[in-house]
DNA sequence: CCTGTAGTATGCTATATAGCACTTTAAACT
DNA sequence: AGTTTAAAGTGCTATATAGCATACTACAGG
């Protein structure tokens, strides 16, 4: 418009308006060509390529021509970030995500990558985030299913904890269900009959499938499910202090408790110690997680080892196939748990009261 | 070297070199100037700058002239990185630093930044990580004061835990000597006159200034150093319990053990759990940092609770201030940390033997 | 003492030209 | 048919030149 306009930003405006337009659509024009029929320079059309090229919305190949640059190509940052939804208590503070986020940094140095956390989509300027990424690697769960779709549209996005229920969304989990059946076996063959169940936020797979994995060990053993021995916690320490303070005050008190997470156990520990019930003796407790205390507490907890490192490495590799634009085999995949036998579980206690 | 070598090439490389030299400190001389010193044409002149301000090198300002990019002139990237040695056991998932990094995490986020966390200077591709990043925030040791200089001569740079024996970097740490002298203090109250302690490592001010806490508080009664109730741990849960073992061990063991962190406190609780002393009936405990678990256990934890929040938002106000390139009014604070009374401290046994 | 003007320096835009290195294509030659 | 050679097309480097807009400086004039 105003003449004072320099010649070559017009001329990147013409070229970003054919691009728009589709009147170009893979390579352009040669440069002395695109100079005759725009009747500048050739060294001006040269400056204004120069500069988109520069911008990254062209790239050029010697001898061959210049080229659109596909969005994919767009500037890496090396670095990848971890998304965990900020209505976790303590974030990635907590005892198991701590674990998670310093596993995956590990795994992404590994690959040449940075890792950044955060918990929200735009920092305090209001910038999004994902500008600064490669890739995300998301702690799923259906309140933040709103959050993933909008990260997935940004930046390849891989999902662990939960799979997205947008199964294109490649997912790296624990088998939850057989984790926990497999600690049902344990309680059941050291003689357990009364076993409970404290549950964690049932709005996931992970609490739906240990629940499930839960009612699983009832049936194969031929149990009812006797909803009084369901507490339904949220994975919090003190929900374990409260869930454990419910079963003591049933008339007839299960003789073991299987906890959908280790913070859960150490709250029903604490209650239990306070209460003057001896763990194992009188009754025994199993988590899930193997965070760092589980060991270190006596009685040492006995719990289920959640494969951190599996996680971490599976869930970085995948997301670097997606950066390189590479297509998975194997777009879901679901890791096995180990339970780790300590000190909290032993035989059941001969039964009092019938 | 090779003719092949495109002449505005040597030009950059000529000028970072004048740059490097301090032969040009400032402004460069003008364009046309260049030209007629160097033999090249204006035009090649011309490159080798454009190419230089595009790196970020060099900056210019119409009809006044090309000039030096200082360091902070460079391009803002909205990250603010963590560094923590990797020789930390666990590294930002023990339970101290990961609180640490979750707090400098929402801090950032106010300020307008991400944190990146990382423990090696260079990624798996040799990437500077502070290419990346506006400013750092670091856990200050004796170890790693060679890497701490780098980082300083790359980005702003604010050190936490311990202050940097190059006093030019702003610190920002716990006033641990009157934190273990509160302790003892509060020991010494309870009747305890036999006080373990229980060092951590003693290459940092962090734990000499906990030791000479604990001296001074011997002194302050005027009680004699009996080099047998020093244990010198490493900050570890491992090393907790082999220090209750060892002070257990004594003909006449204390009467309490000051821990100069939480997680050696665990250990020497489950050590003497393991040994069926009471605590706190037959012994006290006391630790430093309130780590999440400190309030969770049986009995609860007696520790110095560590201003989390308070270095947080400290430390990032100043790197916001350093990023501005504002000079700092205190360039080193000191916070100090309140003793939280809970359940691991009581009032001293009857002395039985003499 | 102030003011205006001319000169100078700066970086910026723009064009023309010449040759290089490389690849692809097409023609010419065995 | 296969090989060689030539030509054309590509982007890249390099130089020379011309004029523009802006900001500062110095000096002459009031």
């Amino acid at each position: 418009m105003s003449k004072a306009t320099p010649k070559y930003l017009l001329v990147e405006e013409h070229i970003k308006k054919s691009i728009k337009n589709k009147t170009i659509t893979d390579k352009l024009p040669g440069e002395r060509t695109l100079a005759k029929e725009l009747g500048f320079s050739y060294m001006t059309i040269r400056k204004a390529i120069d500069n988109l090229v520069a911008q990254g919305v062209l790239y050029k190949i010697p001898t061959k021509g210049t080229f659109l640059a596909d969005r994919r190509s767009r500037q890496r940052t090396g670095n990848i970030g971890y998304f965990l939804d900020s209505s976790i208590v303590s974030g990635v503070s907590s005892p198991y995500y701590s674990l998670i986020f310093h596993a995956l940094e590990k795994e992404a140095v590994t690959h040449g990558y940075s890792l950044v956390y955060f918990s929200e989509l735009t920092n305090g300027d209001g910038e999004n985030i994902t500008d600064k990424l490669d890739g995300v690697i998301a702690s799923c769960f259906p309140r933040v299913e709103n959050t993933i779709q909008q990260l997935k549209q940004q930046v390849p996005t891989v999902v662990i904890d939960n799979a997205s229920s947008d199964k294109t969304i490649p997912s790296v989990i624990i088998d939850n269900f057989n984790a926990v059946l497999d600690s049902f076996d344990h309680l059941y063959q050291l003689g357990h009959r009364r076993i409970a169940f404290m549950t964690g936020l049932e709005d996931s797979d992970v609490g739906k499938n240990r629940c499930a994995g839960f009612q699983s060990g009832l049936n194969r053993y031929g149990l009812e499910l006797d909803e009084t021995l369901v507490y339904r916690g949220n994975y919090s320490f003190k929900s374990g202090l409260d869930g454990a303070a419910y079963f003591l005050s049933l008339a007839q008190p299960p003789t073991a408790i299987l906890c959908a997470n280790d913070s859960m156990a150490l709250g029903a520990l604490r209650r239990l110690h306070h209460e003057g019930i001896k763990v194992p003796e009188d009754m025994s407790i199993l988590g899930f997680d193997d965070i760092e205390v589980a060991s270190q507490i006596a009685p040492a907890l006995t719990t289920v080892k959640a494969p951190i490192d599996q996680i971490a490495n599976t869930a970085v590799c995948m997301l670097e196939h997606l950066i390189k634009g590479e297509t998975l085999e194997n777009r879901h995949v679901a890791l096995s748990a180990e339970l780790v036998v300590r000190q909290t579980c032993a035989e059941a206690p001969t039964i009092i009261a019938a």
